[in-house]
DNA sequence: AGATTTTTCCGAAACGTTTCGGGTAACGGT
DNA sequence: ACCGTTACCCGAAACGTTTCGGAAAAATCT
């Protein structure tokens, strides 16, 4: 590989000049100048990455250090997300980092090392907590971060997230369904390990009383996770009697949607919006969710948007890593909450599931 | 953040030791390593990334660099490969770098970016052109590489791939088909300008003449890209009359079968295997072929296989740089065509379309 | 005791950049 | 002829590691 050295030599000068005739610095002849950056060209001279960080310049990618848990394989929304970003990247002549070391230690350790091995300028914080140790960790470690998700103590802690509004997404589910006459609406959602559960269900809740209906606990299930669970709760609700038997069902996330598709035709049950059968929505709008049969009801996640807006935010961060640089974004239905917090609204998708 | 000589001073030692004993080397006292290591571990301390591999050492880094073309945004393989790939980085203990600055520059500078800057310690190739220059530069640039895809002319080349053997999975389409009765099967594929698309399309034609069917211009379709080609494809085939007509339609990716399920009913045909109906087969296996309406009969790639494979072999070309270092993978249903060469066998899911 | 080996340590160079703090020469003005 | 600018250039230090080639001290052998 060409060195700066080489190209010093074959130009007759110091690598000094050639250092600033490269990074296009003013003292400099143009005539020099140009020879350099001939050579250049000619021994398809590139800086070593290495050395020039080594110098405290940046290093021009980002890394995405998500929450490795055991389904992962399985998680459909982190390859989506991950190949958005990816490309988002690009747009930024960003690279991107895809990281999770030694999946054995701890988090903290990780992140750390992260900070510490100075290989990015900055990270996207994914699968954000209720209670997230890892913001205070990268604060105090000055390390620029935006994190996709908040947690529920986001305006105390003040740092820069991007989220969508999951709260405001299922409200907007629950106004639908009772638009369409539904009264007994059950809400099927994951554990809230991770802080979007909460919010989503949030939205259930105020949705129910926003419209008058009483929170019922034979129509709640919030532990599921595959298949098989999704089936024990859809048994015990549907063995109700007629006048309580739930005539629609929100899912958390189009992955337990989809499982109540799957299951609902094996208890004798039709899913779907015409009268007699159950209606069934979900939340995110993966790809696969105009395909199911019925085609999915569902919150689309304007993941394009996101990607675009945390990048542009942290890019941002990165080069004001002193002043509070508040940020603003043209992107369209944001609205900003905070200082560097915004906030994207889901859209609707009606399909022919509800 | 703490340095070497940060440990070096409060253990009252030279920054050399530090280093040997974080290290592992055997000449440093017993006492002195755990001191050292107790320090490092207080400290928070991580050896710079940059430092080290200006030194020479490996970055645990590899990238993955596709071609980037224009709708790519919308290409589900893309992100599911990406997302898998991850993931099996991580269990290598390796960071992925995800990589394409600057779309508008030339190919060949990409990649001598890549490897003049020194970031990575191998690369992933991807979209593997039927004659692909890439493959000669990172050749001459000796960057260790494994593709994924082949060449037309791989055995002369002689450079380490996995691929997915995609003529003998088509070729089991059309075995299928033809055991199924259809003796009119029309093919509706991509344009040749990625490897694999003809080599697809090879097993088809391979299909037929083994069977003794004859090629037939009117159906064949091999430009074929979004809806509205497809649907000037069917539309011709369609037109034919009933002794011509294709009663099979195989196209050579999940996303072209997509759209011929889509485009079928409009032209008042149903798909499926039943008498009367036309069958239609995919390949890929997307997460989304078995909710499609018929579900789709397709060939799964082994996407997590391939990665595996794609990973091991890799990491052992980066060990031995040297050596010819003859590889053998250990995954079920690979076979072994070239040193370092392996094919995979994609699997037949029969499912309503076909 | 002296010679030899083993154990344990360290100084200094090297990796490839960027940048600070000059320096020299030419030029224009008086 | 002198001075102040301007234009152009460079030496050397610094970034944080690893590693080569010893070297001192301690242990072992004769």
């Amino acid at each position: 590989m060409a060195t700066i050295f080489d190209i010093a030599k074959k130009a007759g000068v110091s690598i000094t000049t050639v250092s600033r005739a490269l990074n296009g610095y003013s003292d400099v002849n143009k005539n020099t100048r140009q020879t350099i950056l001939a050579i250049a060209e000619d021994l398809h001279y590139y800086p070593n990455a290495a050395a020039r960080s080594l110098q405290g310049k940046k290093t021009n990618t980002i890394a995405f250090a998500p929450l490795l848990n055991d389904h992962l394989e399985a998680e459909p929304f982190f390859k989506e997300f991950t190949g958005v970003l990816a490309l988002a990247s690009f747009k930024h002549d960003l690279s991107l980092l895809v990281t999770l070391v030694g999946q054995n230690r701890n988090i903290e350790e990780i992140y750390r090392e992260l900070a510490g091995t100075g290989r990015v300028d900055g990270v996207i914080l994914a699968d954000i907590k209720p209670q997230d140790e890892r913001i205070a960790l990268l604060q105090t470690l000055k390390m620029p971060f935006v994190a996709f998700g908040r947690t529920l103590n986001n305006s105390k802690l003040n740092y820069p997230f991007v989220d969508v509004d999951g709260k405001a997404g299922v409200f907007k589910v629950v106004e639908h369904l009772h638009n369409n006459g539904h009264r007994r609406i059950a809400y099927l959602g994951e554990s809230f390990t991770l802080a979007y559960a909460r919010d989503r269900f949030e939205g259930y809740r105020q949705g129910l009383s926003s419209f008058g209906l009483a929170e019922d606990a034979h129509l709640l299930a919030i532990n599921l996770q595959n298949e098989a669970t999704v089936a024990a709760a859809l048994k015990s609700m549907l063995a109700l009697p007629d006048e309580e038997r739930p005539t629609a069902l929100v899912a958390g996330n189009d992955y337990l949607a989809l499982h109540v598709l799957e299951v609902l035709p094996k208890f004798g049950y039709s899913a779907g919006r015409e009268p007699g059968q159950i209606a069934v929505t979900g939340f995110d709008d993966l790809p696969f969710a105009s395909y199911l049969q019925p085609a999915l009801t569902t919150l689309r996640q304007p993941i394009v948007s996101t990607c675009t807006v945390l990048l542009d935010l942290l890019v941002a961060l990165i080069k004001n890593q002193d002043e509070p640089a508040s940020f603003v974004a043209s992107e369209a239905g944001l609205i900003s909450v905070g200082p560097n917090q915004m906030l994207l609204q889901p859209e609707l998708v009606v399909r022919a599931s509800a």
